[in-house]
DNA sequence: CTTAATTGTTACTTAAAAGTACCTACATTA
DNA sequence: TAATGTAGGTACTTTTAAGTAACAATTAAG
């Protein structure tokens, strides 16, 4: 069994890596399809994002479901569990946007703009 | 120019990866010298540790004291800016702590006791 | 004059994370 | 009957992160 040698080592174990976090900011606004996550991370790649989501839904944070149509429909979404982690991913938020404002003079040079295409 | 998506991931930037979380959420609690931290970290290497501690230096986040003596005397702390990450590690530590509960029957199985060896 | 103590560096190697390219399934539509 | 749209799987490769092991610097103590 894994052992931590401090508690905060299992929450990184969770949400820990390059995507999780940006796809829980994601879900934590909305419900959303599998396309819908595609298209808010254009660097993500269909092999990298269903294997964060199966992880995020093995940790019980995010939940999936799958609706039987032709062609498929599937929608994720946060857990109870998962909405847990809002004032985390709130605080990152801020966070990441306020540590831009300070680091570079003006926003427009490091933020691509997607919100808008979903 | 680096290009983010979305602003939480200048967050990450700063703040992710294997150890950089753990180590602020050791600064948060008290100034330390570098073998302190060792101690607290046993998985971490001496030279993880260093590489970890100048980008956080570098990000602003840490600040790195020297003490002129033989032996060397360094002492890494928080900056200001640095506490402005407080409400994250806090709430992030947390959920750490009620994930192992909620996860594990008895933590004892998970959590190695370190914190009373510096 | 050799050893210990503390922090740090460097070249090299291994392990883990991420990316690429191609494949499946199946009703609908053209 | 061939193409479309959606979600996902897999074998393989590349890239990045992390680990290993050896070395440097300095001065006090033995």
């Amino acid at each position: 069994m894994k052992k931590y040698n401090i508690p905060v080592e299992a929450a990184l174990e969770v949400i820990g890596g390059k995507w999780k976090v940006v796809i829980l900011c994601h879900l934590i606004k909305d419900k959303r399809r599998t396309g819908e996550l595609k298209r808010l991370m254009p660097g993500i790649t269909q092999k990298m994002l269903t294997q964060q989501l199966r992880e995020l839904e093995d940790d019980g944070v995010i939940l999936r479901e799958v609706y039987n149509q032709v062609p498929p429909r599937v929608e994720y979404s946060l857990t109870d569990y998962g909405w847990s982690l809002k004032g985390i991913l709130d605080s990152l938020c801020a966070w990441g946007e306020q540590h831009i404002e300070k680091t570079y003079p003006n926003k427009d040079d490091v933020l691509v703009q997607t919100e808008e295409l979903v």
